[in-house]
DNA sequence: TCCTAAAATTGAATCGTTTCAATTCTAGGC
DNA sequence: GCCTAGAATTGAAACGATTCAATTTTAGGA
C-alpha cells in the first residue's frame, strides 16, 4: 500500500511542496487560510511523514539508542523509563536495544544505531567502558556511559554513589543501636558491592565500639543469601550481629528467609536487615525490608539531557554526574 | 563530524558508486579483487552506510516496532527477548517503545514507528484490542497482537491459553490429592483471571467429589494474597482448602506467606499452593512455589515470525496462535 | 493608481543510497 | 585478429523530504 506523500498533499491543497513543508516545520511562515487547507489535505490523505527522507535531508537524528545488559532488571526498566520520559520532552524518542550481557550484541547494537544515525548511544557497557568509549568516539558517535564511571574528557557519564549508599545503611544500623554489623554478599570482582562496603566501612571507622563481619557470597541472589541467613541465625547469640547489610536486596531477602524461617530469629528485633537497590522484591517480603533506594528514573532521564545538551551545545563539556542513594526504612529496620 | 559516503568510498576505491553498492548488497555480481579494494576503503575510511538513504531509496524498512504495555513486567522483557532474537536471525532489528498503559502513549509511538516505516508493529495493546487493529491497518500497518486474541481475518496475534493453564494446576492440585481447592485473586473485568478459573472450574467439573473456593481480590499484589492467606490459615481445620491456586505469582506469594508467618500452616502438607507466570520471585520463596509458566521467549519469537510471514509471503493468511502453558513442580505443591 | 517593503509562496537542488539499462570488459572459439 | 556472449562495471534516475534564493502577492501610504 502506497503511503500518501508529502507531492500528493500539496496537489490536493493546490500548494507548492515547500508549502507543505513549511505548514509542518515552520507554520508560522505560512498563511492561517493556506495551514487549514494544509492540514485538511493531510487529514483526507492520512498523509505521514516519512522520517527516512527528513532525516536524509535534514541531516539530523531525534532518536537515541539506549543499550542495556538486562532487561528484565527491574533497575534498568527504571532507568529506560526515565530516559523515555526526557527524550519525549524534548521532541526525541527512545529505541532500545537489549544487549543481555553479550558484548558482540553489544557491538551489533552499536553499529545498527550507527546505521540509523542515532543522535546519540546511552550505554552501560558489558565489558571496559573505557575501550567503548573509545570506539564510540573513533566512529563519530556521540555518548553518554550509565550507571557506570567515565573519563569526563572523553565523554558524560551518570552513575550512583555507592560508597555514600554504604554509609546510609551503616548510619542508620548505628543509629538504632546495632554493636555487630554483618556485611553479606558479593566479592571484591564487583566494583559496585566493593564500594558499598566501602561506605560502611567508613562509617563504622568513627564508631570504633561497633564490630563489622563480611560474608562473601559466588552468587548474588536470594538462595546464596538464605545459605548465609541460615549460618547466621546459628550462631551463638553473643556471637550475631544484630544488624545485616546486604549488598543488594536479593541477598538481603534471603538472609531474612535463612534467619527467619530456619531460626526463628526476631527481625528487627532481634536482627535488623537492609537490602540494597529497593526493588519491588523488598517490599513484599514477610517483614518489609528497609533498602537504600538508587534513582534509576533520574539516571535515564539525566543521561539523555547530558546526552542532548552534547549535541545541541556547541559549548558543551563533559561532566561525570554521580546521584546520591536514599534510605527507604521500613519494618526490618525500625527499632 | 561528516560521516563517510559511499561516493567517498568509491573515489578511494577507484571504482562507480553502484559498484560500492553492489559490493554491499550483491557481492557475487563483483569481481574478487573488485571486493577487496572496495572493502578495503570501506574500513579505511570508517565508512557506515546510512540506513535512512538505503530504506528511502529501496522502499522496505528492516525493523519491527514493539510496543510493551510495562517494560518493568518481566514477563514482557522475556517477550522482547524473544522477539529480538527472531528478528535478529532474519537480519530485522526490534524498535522498543514502552506505553507505561497509556493509551496516548501507545497512540504516540504508532504514529513514531509509521514515520520511520517500520515492517510492522507487535502490540498487546492498552485498551480495545479490535479498534487498534482497525487503526493500524486504516494507517496501512501490518501488525501482529502480542498476549491478546484478535479476530484472524484483521492480523495475527500470539496468546496463552489460560484455560488450558487453569486446568493443568487444577489436575495437579487433584492429582496429589487435594480435596478442597481456592482460588485467590483478581475479578470478573480481567480476562486472564477468568479463562485461569474457568480452567480450574472445568477440571473439578470431573471430580464430582472436590470442592472449589473463589476468593476475589481488587488488587493482583503480594498484599492482596497475604491477605487472603491470613484468611484461609484462619479457618478451622477441616474448612480449610488443601490446595490453592493462585491467580498470580504475586498473589501466591502473598498467600505462602499469609498461611506460614501469621498461621504456621505446613506447605505444602497442610495447604499446596500453585502460582502463575512463573517469575523469579516464584523460585524464591520460602517453600519454592510451583507455577504455571507461559513461554513468554516463544510468544515474542512467534509474534515476528508472523509479521515477516506477512511482509514477504504474498499469499500470507492471518493466524491466531495459542499457546499451551506448562506446569513447573515445586517444593509447594510435592506430596 | 503607483510604489515599496514585508509577507507568502514557489520549486530546483540536495541529502545518500539502490536500481537497472546501457556500456565496457573479458575470455574463448574460429 | 575478429567475433560473440557472458561477466563486470557504470552512472543517471529515483526515493521523499527540507532548504533557501528567487519570485509573487499583499497591504499600506502617498
Amino acid at each position: 500500500m502506497r503511503q500518501a506523500s508529502i507531492t500528493d498533499v500539496a496537489k490536493k491543497a493546490g500548494v507548492s511542496i515547500g508549502t507543505v513543508s513549511n505548514v509542518l516545520n515552520h507554520p508560522t511562515r505560512v498563511r492561517p487560510a493556506t495551514v487549514k487547507k494544509v492540514q485538511k489535505a493531510i487529514l483526507e490523505l492520512g498523509f505521514v511523514r516519512n522520517d527516512a527522507a527528513r532525516q536524509l535531508k535534514a541531516g539530523n537524528s531525534t532518536t537515541v539508542g539506549l543499550i542495556l545488559p538486562d532487561a528484565s532488571n527491574p533497575f534498568f526498566a527504571e532507568v529506560s523509563k526515565g530516559a523515555e520520559d526526557s527524550a519525549n520532552e524534548h521532541d526525541y524518542s527512545v529505541i532500545i536495544g537489549n544487549s543481555s550481557e553479550n558484548n558482540d550484541r553489544e557491538s551489533r547494537y552499536i553499529q545498527l544505531f550507527h546505521e540509523q544515525r542515532v543522535g546519540g548511544v546511552l550505554i552501560s557497557p558489558v565489558r571496559g567502558v573505557a575501550e567503548r568509549v573509545a570506539e564510540l568516539r573513533q566512529m563519530g558517535i556521540s555518548s553518554v556511559v550509565v550507571d557506570r564511571e567515565a573519563d569526563p574528557t572523553l565523554c558524560c557519564s551518570v552513575s550512583m554513589d555507592d560508597v555514600a549508599g554504604g554509609r546510609l545503611a551503616g548510619r542508620h544500623l548505628i543509629d538504632i543501636g546495632c554493636k555487630h554489623i554483618a556485611f553479606v554478599g558479593g566479592g571484591p570482582e564487583i566494583q559496585q558491592t566493593v564500594d558499598r562496603l566501602e561506605g560502611l566501612r567508613r562509617e563504622l571507622g568513627e564508631h570504633p565500639e561497633v564490630t563489622l563481619s563480611v560474608y562473601e557470597t559466588e552468587e548474588m541472589n536470594v538462595l546464596a543469601g538464605r545459605s548465609i541467613g541460615e549460618k547466621l541465625g546459628e550462631l551463638e547469640t553473643k556471637e550475631r550481629p544484630d544488624g545485616v547489610f546486604a549488598a543488594n536486596d536479593l541477598i538481603g531477602v534471603g538472609v531474612m528467609q535463612g534467619l527467619l524461617f530456619e531460626n526463628n530469629v526476631k527481625i528487627p528485633q532481634e536482627i535488623a536487615i537492609i537490602g540494597y537497590d529497593d526493588i519491588d522484591f523488598a517490599r513484599s517480603t514477610i517483614v518489609p525490608m528497609s533498602s537504600v533506594r538508587q534513582p534509576a528514573h533520574l539516571l535515564g532521564s539525566s543521561a539523555v539531557e547530558l546526552l542532548l545538551s552534547e549535541l545541541t551545545d556547541d559549548e558543551h563539556v563533559h561532566r561525570q554526574i554521580t546521584f546520591q542513594p536514599e534510605l527507604v526504612v521500613r519494618a526490618s529496620s525500625s527499632k
